[in-house]
This record gives structure tokens, C-alpha cells and sequence, in this order.
DNA sequence: CAGTGGTCTAGACCACTGC
DNA sequence: CAGTGGTCTAGACCACTGT
């Protein structure tokens, strides 16, 4: 084993009020602030920090774990902790729901996204599609103007073969039922442009967002590394009545995302 | 101390896979998803968790991080760990910016805050109000159209005494030296109604939005607890010859906020 | 004061990685 | 195989809270 890197890091100060574990994650932030630690680069060992402050290994996990919180680091059993490299990152502009966008056959995640981002390399791809009829929650049915029963459209996004994306659309079934919407893949355009073929004209979207920390399922299907938020939208449809046509919960990965919202000033 | 009230956290499985600490996790988080322990409430203490199941502290102290970290529960130095309280929330709707707000007056904090969540019983608050000349960063340059100097207006928000954002707007200086831009309370409206009276018709603004957990520098100003991540939205206002008048930069806890957006479908 | 969480030690065994 | 991080123990002393 390689001794540390001299200069990198710091001594203690044994005088200070600050935990040492806290002392230990500011020299390291600080080497990573400082790009003496690159993005994807390998951080000490465990074992190489016990020995060059000369404290207990629970304590060096200590200070290393509050860098899995900030999301700064990720660490790969066998192999080290890394400096956590920026992901690719799609950007959603608020036009994205356009009628030209729809009349040009573009669907909402695989348009844009080979729009936007696939000429930064990325490989957009839906996954585990999943079609029901059934009870809307609570929370649902209040959206979509109480109805009995929806048609829900469950998938997964992938971004370079990275889940990034969970999404739900729920419709009422008496719009939905015996449809094009109701078939995985419901041609091009997506569901909006068929809705309108139906005869139900889209006047605007509201979308709903929050950011929070994932659920235990979350961080499953979208294999969240620690310290990554969500994002948290719930955006609903409605036609030119103020009827809301279809309401779609959608949770993202945090790191994927950069929203863009165009707001009137009038 | 009392005994830990029978039937709320089962036993181990000493032949499941599932680490230890993950299944005291999980019973835990299955005692606060059915109700048995309630927001504010205390969880058991470390002592009592560490009788029940068998296992030492750390142990027991690594099952709660796993809730910290998710922002499920707060601990109190002294007095135990509580189910996190679901805090007072903003909703900022995406008309916010409407000039029929400026004429009325209102300001883009207070007076929204006052009309849309004082109903909640919240307390509206700014708070260490900073105005400098300075050097624009490069990306503040770029966003702004290049100018040498900016006018920076940096100021914190409180509801009902907690800070909850963390806001710096950067003016181009030719536009904002000698006005009321540059005083610590610009008047009825807020800057835009200002920039406006100024002959600077407003036309739009962009909302460029991010979700990541607070730096240091961050948990600090806005007092996060831990588990909470924070929104971070770059707005520019235009003006209608496409002139980017001003860029502000905000950081919000997350959990105290609510967005809200309208698009247009057409 | 007793009870709480915060920090820290000095070990141990394990599972995963790459050579 | 050696090196890595993942889990766990059985203690210790401390600082903070309430009575």
C-alpha cells in the first residue's frame, strides 16, 4: 500500500471544538474542492485515512458517510470510495408539450430526449411498460374530477441504460377504454396527440413539484446511489372545458434533471 | 425506563440475509408508515432499541441513520429521536410574476407568502439584506449578456421564524446604480415593478430548476436537518427586446416548498 | 440527577474486487 | 491472494436535556 499522497491532507487539531471525524470530511472536501481529487477519482482507502490521522476506522467511516449524504462520493465495495461523477443530465424545456412537437411525431421522453440530449451520447429507452384498469387513489381521483375507474400507464425511463425516470399516467377509463392509449405503444405523437384525435382538445398542463429523498421502492427502481434526491412531479392535462384529461406522477432521479419553465411576466 | 410497548417492533431474523441493522430499519419504518408512531412522536430511545433487539449502539445507531438520511426523522441532542413534523409549505404558483401582482403592489415574498400560505398561519419574514456592486461570476456574465459589474441584492426568508430560502438577484449595474433597485426596500411591487417604471417592459421570465442535497455553506444558512434536500432555481427576466434584465439565484429548503407551473399546450 | 444522543476506540469477521 | 468496503461488538467518555 502506497503511502498517502503527501500534502494532500492535513493534520488534526487536536485542540479544536470540531469532532474529528468532522475534521477529517473538511480536509478531504477541501482536496475535492480544490480538484486535488477529480471527479471519478479514487479517495484514500479507509485504511490509508486511519493511519494518516491515526484514528479508529468507525471514525473514519463517519466522515466518509457525510459525503454519501451530501451525495458527493459513491463507494463501490472492493474497489474504493470515488468522487461521484456528474451524470448525464436531461434538460426538460417547458414547450416540450407543444402541439408542434406532437405533430411532428414526437413522443414525450424519446423525442425530446433524442432532441436535447442524445447528441451528448445518451440512449433514451422505456422500460417494464405496464397497462391497467384500475381504482384511482384519493388523491387521483380528486385530480381527474372523481372518477371511478382510470386506465393507468406505468414506465420506467433509461438514460444510457441508467433508470432516471418512473412514471404513472392515469386517465379516466371512459376516455381511455378501447383506445389507441390503452395499447403499449400508442403511436407517435404519445397519448397527447392521440387524446386530441379523440376530440378532446389540450388547452394547458399544470405540473406539481416537489424534491425529496427517495423511498425505499424509489431507490430500487431507479437505483438511486445515496445522497441523490427525487424529483417529485405531478403534472395534470386539460382540455379547452377545464376538464382534466389525464393526470401523470413522475419521480426523477435528482441528478438527471435540469427543469426549464418559460413564465409570462403579464 | 419503561418497557418498549409490546407488538410495535417484532424480532430479528437471524437467517434472513438482510443485514441487521436494515431489518431493525425496516421494522421501524413499518411501525411510522402504519401509525404508530405519528409525526412528532419519539421513537424509542437508543437504550431501549438495543435491550429490545440484542444488538449493540451502533448498531442501532446505524438503522436510525439510514432514517436520517431520508429525512424521516429528526434527533434532539438530550431529548431522543422524533418522527419528523411535515413542516409549513409554500406554494408558488407560476403567475406569480403577473404585472396585475405588481400592481397591486405586492412583493414576490411577502406578498404571495400572504396570500397564499398565511392562511396556514405562517410569518413572512426577510431577513440579513445585502446590496453590493460587485464582479459578476462567468455564469452570471453569460446568463446577463456580459456585464463588467453587477448590483447584487442577497437576502434570506423566513416562514414563521425558520429561514426556508436563500436569494441573490444580480442586476447589470448601468441598469440598477441610483435607483430605487439599489435601496434595501425598493417599494410597492419589488424590483420588477421598479425595472418597469424604469421603461423596462418586462416580457418574460425563465425558471431553470435543480434538486441536490445543501452544501455545508447551505445547511447552515437555511438551518436544514438532515435528509432534506434543497431546490435550486436560476431565474432571468427578460425584457421585450430579449435583453436579460436581471438573474436570481435561489436556494430553497425543499420541504417547505411547492411549485406550481402552467404550460401551454399549443 | 438520570436519560438522552454524539463521539470514539480497538478490535472482529465478512463479501466483493482485481490480480 | 491482498486490498477494499460492509457489518458488528462491547465497551468508553462526553454534552445536552429535563426534573
Amino acid at each position: 500500500m502506497p503511502p498517502l499522497r503527501s500534502g494532500v491532507l492535513g493534520a488534526l487539531d487536536p485542540t479544536s471544538d470540531r469532532a474529528v471525524f468532522r475534521q477529517i470530511a473538511d480536509q478531504v472536501r477541501e482536496a475535492i474542492d480544490k480538484g486535488r481529487f477529480k471527479e471519478g477519482d479514487k479517495l484514500p482507502s479507509e485504511t490509508e485515512l486511519v493511519e494518516h490521522y491515526g484514528v479508529s476506522r468507525m471514525t473514519v467511516r463517519n466522515s466518509l458517510s457525510v459525503f454519501q449524504g451530501e451525495g458527493l462520493v459513491v463507494s463501490e465495495h472492493g474497489k474504493g470510495v470515488f468522487v461521484r461523477p456528474r451524470p448525464l443530465v436531461r434538460r426538460l424545456a417547458s414547450d416540450r408539450f407543444a402541439r408542434r412537437h406532437r405533430e411532428q411525431g414526437k413522443a414525450a421522453f424519446t423525442g425530446e430526449t433524442e432532441a436535447e440530449a442524445e447528441a451528448a451520447g445518451s440512449r433514451p429507452e422505456v422500460d417494464s411498460l405496464e397497462i391497467k384498469e384500475e381504482r384511482p387513489t384519493r388523491d387521483m381521483a380528486t385530480r381527474l374530477g372523481g372518477p371511478r375507474r382510470v386506465l393507468a400507464r406505468r414506465r420506467r425511463y433509461l438514460l444510457d441504460g441508467r433508470p432516471v425516470e418512473f412514471a404513472a399516467s392515469y386517465l379516466p377509463l371512459d376516455l381511455a377504454r378501447n383506445t389507441p392509449i390503452a395499447q403499449p405503444n400508442p403511436g407517435p405523437g404519445g397519448i397527447y396527440a392521440r387524446l386530441e384525435e379523440l376530440g378532446h382538445q389540450l388547452d394547458h398542463f399544470n405540473e406539481e413539484l416537489r424534491a425529496r429523498m427517495p423511498t425505499p421502492d424509489e431507490t430500487k427502481t431507479l437505483r438511486m446511489a445515496s445522497g441523490i434526491p427525487v424529483i417529485h412531479l405531478i403534472r395534470t392535462a386539460y382540455d379547452t372545458q377545464g376538464r382534466a384529461l389525464e393526470v401523470c406522477d413522475i419521480v426523477m432521479a435528482a441528478d438527471a434533471y435540469v427543469l426549464s419553465y418559460q413564465l409570462p411576466a403579464t
